[in-house]
DNA sequence: AGCGAATGTAGTCGCTGTCAACAATGTGGT
DNA sequence: ACCACATTGTTGACAGCGACTACATTCGCT
């Protein structure tokens, strides 16, 4: 007769709790310091059990990035269709939701985006399509709009993306003061505008 | 009679030996390969030699890092002072070489940049002063030139760091093709001038 | 009921960073 | 020339880690 609340043999969810384990680790500790060992302890499983799941610590870290693509993508659609239908607010609202994810979840941010990927990590790089494609329709609806000049969008998209990119590193990593991020916002959309727009 | 051809019991240099050591294997494998264990052995010392220059691990990295950002300064100024007198080549010259140094030493950027500093990094964050003193610079000049709209320098400084830094993350990660690097910088160029042109 | 696949466990290996105790070498004062 | 002392390197140990193998349990299907 086993007793009812001994731990089954097989949890059963086992994968998506590591991921979770290891997605607070990463917020609280940073991705350098996440470990399997410590991830099974804490889920109370054997220190092999994540290899059923995971092949390696990186399979797992890059699963992670996958997952960190897909919410930054809701985030950004989110935000969008909060937003009003004029284009400017649009961009505003997308500018804004990437940087609160950008400053909110550093840790992730920053696993997503350097090469901490495995060589050939195209689960990564796949994931972060949407969010590039979400870009180059907002471009595309800013040219309709006859906000932005005609050109290749996915040049202005991506450079746009960039600064996004950039700022946040430059944030999370203390090279500038966190007061100043609202100013450097609002400095980068207008001179994006400005720099983008026909005529 | 001790041999000639000994190895003496003081290295002598071997703080610079670590740093040069752990910036090849920076280049050539990853921050996260980089073990003072190995680099002792490379080096034909004990593996707790180290210690006596380094506290830790991330202190060396850290000190990666600084030497980053001092390498990255030199090379910015080498081509503003290459560039012609006229702002635009100066412009043109200090980004193509920011670049240039974010693909060449893509691994030790990321060192640089990313928040893998410990939390009194001071060094480091303070190493990085002078490539931002230089973009102030620059944008000072283009403002005197008449190239650029009067306004808050630190800004537009950072809107322009962050976004050569950005497009380099992306490049680095595999987000975006190398074959649209050129692109991307012709493009963020010309926006930002266009953008932060006076008018 | 039984059998194979999926999932978790136990034990081991080599590697790592860190630390403490000890040895050799350099240095400056007398 | 000597001697104290700081600097710099060595040896040995420890715990933690990722990875691997062999084994155990459970699930799902027939």
């Amino acid at each position: 007769m086993p007793e009812v609340s001994e731990q089954p043999y097989h949890h059963g969810r086992l994968r998506s709790a590591l991921l979770d384990a290891a997605e607070r680790s990463l917020r609280e500790h940073g991705a350098e310091q996440v470990s399997l060992r410590e991830l099974s302890r804490e889920i109370g499983v054997s220190h092999a059990a994540p290899r059923r799941h995971f092949p390696d610590r990186q399979a797992l870290l890059d699963a992670l990035a996958e997952v960190g693509f897909e919410r930054l993508t809701t985030r950004l659609r989110a935000a969008i269709a909060e937003a009003g239908d004029d284009w400017a607010s649009r961009l505003g609202a997308t500018v804004s939701a990437y940087i609160r994810f950008a400053t909110e979840e550093a840790a992730l941010l920053e696993l997503m985006f350097t090469g901490k990927h495995r060589p050939g990590a195209d689960r990564v790089v796949a994931a972060a399509g949407p969010a590039f494609t979400l870009m180059d329709d907002l471009i595309a609806q800013g040219q309709a709009a006859g906000e932005l000049a005609a050109g290749d969008r996915e040049r202005v998209g991506v450079v746009l993306f960039a600064t996004m990119q950039g700022i946040a590193t430059l944030i999370n990593g203390d090279m500038v003061s966190p007061g100043l991020l609202d100013g450097l916002v609002e400095t980068a959309v207008e001179q994006f505008v400005r720099g983008a727009r026909p005529g």
